[in-house]
DNA sequence: ACTACCGTTGGATGTTCATCCAACAATCGC
DNA sequence: GCGATTGTTGGATGAACATCCAACGGTAGT
């Protein structure tokens, strides 16, 4: 039971797949966060989505079973982080565009 | 009744919507499709995808309705198109990550 | 006008999914 | 060890979705 239990290789990740894993208000604002700023914790600290802390697990196991993060133990608190250099390698600038697209966003 | 007639502008689109839009093996093989060669048709002859043709005009539906493409009517046969510009303009590379990872699950 | 063709619409259906709640498990501080 | 904290699991629920089928609406050709 580490941190990788269900997490496949990017290689065997198809488009749709991460598409699917990024189409959620949710995992994709997280997704845009990790993006801008390396690894985050789980706790309610960074996340204000206003939902369960249940919801919250479940969008973590969606992107990590889709590959598209990684999550540490430490102690208690776990910490999630992007695969940026893996789906970079694998779907050269989309994580890039959606960052773009985030900063977008934010101005209109 | 024209063609554009529940397609909004691209620049009310949200992320999540163009995303949720692509998050389907049909859509984002259509989508994939028109990046590469231009307008199509919407006939049987070039998307076989082995469902029925009620369920193309869904997901046709779908792609319109997100924004991404823009269907024109000439007699009774409807071309639709992808609106490469105005998406690269909203969303800077997406597209272009799109195909790119397209050409690389062909060798994967 | 009748028929063939292209595509849409409405209804029906089974599945997936996001969400919440309650209960549980593991860890840290005292 | 006890209580507090952090996160997970299982069940339940309502909404969204992909799909099919049958019927319909224009358009083209004869």
């Amino acid at each position: 039971m580490a941190s990788d239990d269900a997490a496949p290789d990017p290689i065997d990740l198809t488009l749709v797949d991460v598409l699917r894993a990024m189409a959620d208000p949710i995992r994709l604002r997280i997704v845009q966060t990790l993006a801008a700023g390396g690894p985050h914790g789980k706790c309610g600290e960074h996340w204000n989505f206003g939902v369960h802390k249940s919801t919250m697990t479940h969008h973590f196991r969606i992107l990590r079973e889709a590959g598209l993060t990684r999550t540490t133990v430490t102690g208690r608190t776990h910490t999630i982080e992007l695969r940026r250099a893996e789906l970079d390698a694998r779907f050269p600038g989309l994580i890039d565009a959606l960052t773009v697209a985030d900063q977008r966003s934010s101005v209109g």
